[in-house]
DNA sequence: ATGATATGAAAAATCGATTTTTTACTATGG
DNA sequence: CCATAGTAAAAAATCGATTTTTCATATCAT
């Protein structure tokens, strides 16, 4: 037979993944109670592949859990942001300098094509659920080969918290551009292997992407 | 009335305890597939709250989980420890600089609290799981203040992941003395804020404890 | 023999119903 | 009027049984 998914895929590993999509995009309002009868109609399964998705991601970080009274969607917190995006600048910046040390010729030709897939992406208006997963893929692919398979998870796991933020943020087409032309000069640098350079210009990409992030959070609205 | 544990507890939650206790000691097989109903009956639960409770343990890292076949124990790989370690020492030493910036004479008294009753724990022989929690509770309150929720998450991820490894390996009264002479050491030079001093010692200590963990992998026999 | 296929036992995943706990509401006494 | 205890409804957690998938073994055709 022709290749196909390896995975075997269970009730509850489908509903995580779709729960994940749905509480990164934001369909549940910060601070929100689940309701778990709602959302066994909503989306259709049975109360046990339910609660094992809604486990997994508590212990992921994308819900809050309480003994005895059920699952949240955590709030939107300046603080939070400001820790997440500060790490992730920390983190990505170390693993970044090891890819470049590290990465192939393989590395390289793959790099090259997801930058391919996300420019493609971009132009294809309207997808923006496929963009948000080109842009994942050409991150991740960017850092892949640096070697520590624990820095990757954190990585992603940052990524994912960052981005529930981030898709909250009112679209800003001038930064938008900005960003995505960040992503053709790290494709250059990568390939020059400028350490420096590279590394540099990823934390101001991630920079710039906190500040649009930014504008999700909740105001405390100014007493004066 | 008097002050009690605020949460009441779940069948899942306790049982999330009390697994990811036996996991990191070792009780399980490195590599070994877990049998549900031999786990049910040993601890004396029904199938939901233990399959949320490994549910968890997997999101979490401490348990391998494959779709359609259940869960298995994560396997003894000698990279794993080295990328464990490494991490370790980079995010406790950038966590203890914030640390020994940020802290308070709150902080210093919980920390001296925290030393003695390691202290006190490492006198009582045979309470080893009693020690083991004081020692986790000091690396803990080290870097407590050090500002960063999901750097703090992070280090006690990776402890736990290392100490799967650390207490599999064989005892060594040797160095054993030192690491906890290195403690007191560590609690003197955090209240005198020496920085340097204080990040090179626990990066010392680290790599010391790495040595000793490293015998819990398993050998690939020489050819020869 | 060999490899493919069928078969039954074991294990994993899921369902539907029950039990327990929380929450919201109401009544009652201070 | 406030606080407090009682009560019913709702929600969370758990149980027991059923369904689905995997795994090991046996069977059959080549």
């Amino acid at each position: 037979m022709g290749a196909e998914a390896s995975t075997a895929s269970t009730a509850a590993s489908q509903l995580y993944v779709a729960l994940k999509r749905d509480l990164i995009n934001g369909r549940f309002t910060a601070g929100q109670k689940l309701a778990i009868t709602t959302l066994k109609q909503h989306y259709q399964v049975g109360l046990s592949p339910l609660r094992e998705a809604l486990n997994r991601l508590a212990a992921y970080g994308l819900l809050e859990q309480e003994n005895q009274r059920g699952f949240r969607v955590p709030a939107l917190e300046r603080a939070e942001l400001d820790d997440i995006a500060d790490l992730r600048s920390r983190f990505e910046g170390q693993a970044l300098e090891q890819a470049l040390e590290n990465g192939g010729d393989e590395w390289e030709a793959g790099l090259l094509a997801a930058f391919h897939r996300l420019k493609r992406a971009d132009e294809a208006p309207g997808q923006l659920d496929h963009w948000e997963q080109m842009h994942l893929q050409f991150h991740r692919h960017l850092l892949e080969p640096c070697g520590s398979p624990w820095l990757v998870r954190f990585i992603e796991q940052l990524h994912d918290q960052f981005d529930r933020y981030r898709r909250m943020a009112p679209a800003n087409d001038t930064v938008r551009a900005i960003l995505n032309e960040q992503h053709g000069r790290l494709v250059d640098l990568a390939l020059e292997r400028d350490i420096t350079a590279a590394r540099t210009l990823l934390e101001e990409h991630i920079r710039l992407s906190y500040e649009v992030a930014q504008s999700a959070c909740h105001e405390e609205v100014a007493k004066a």
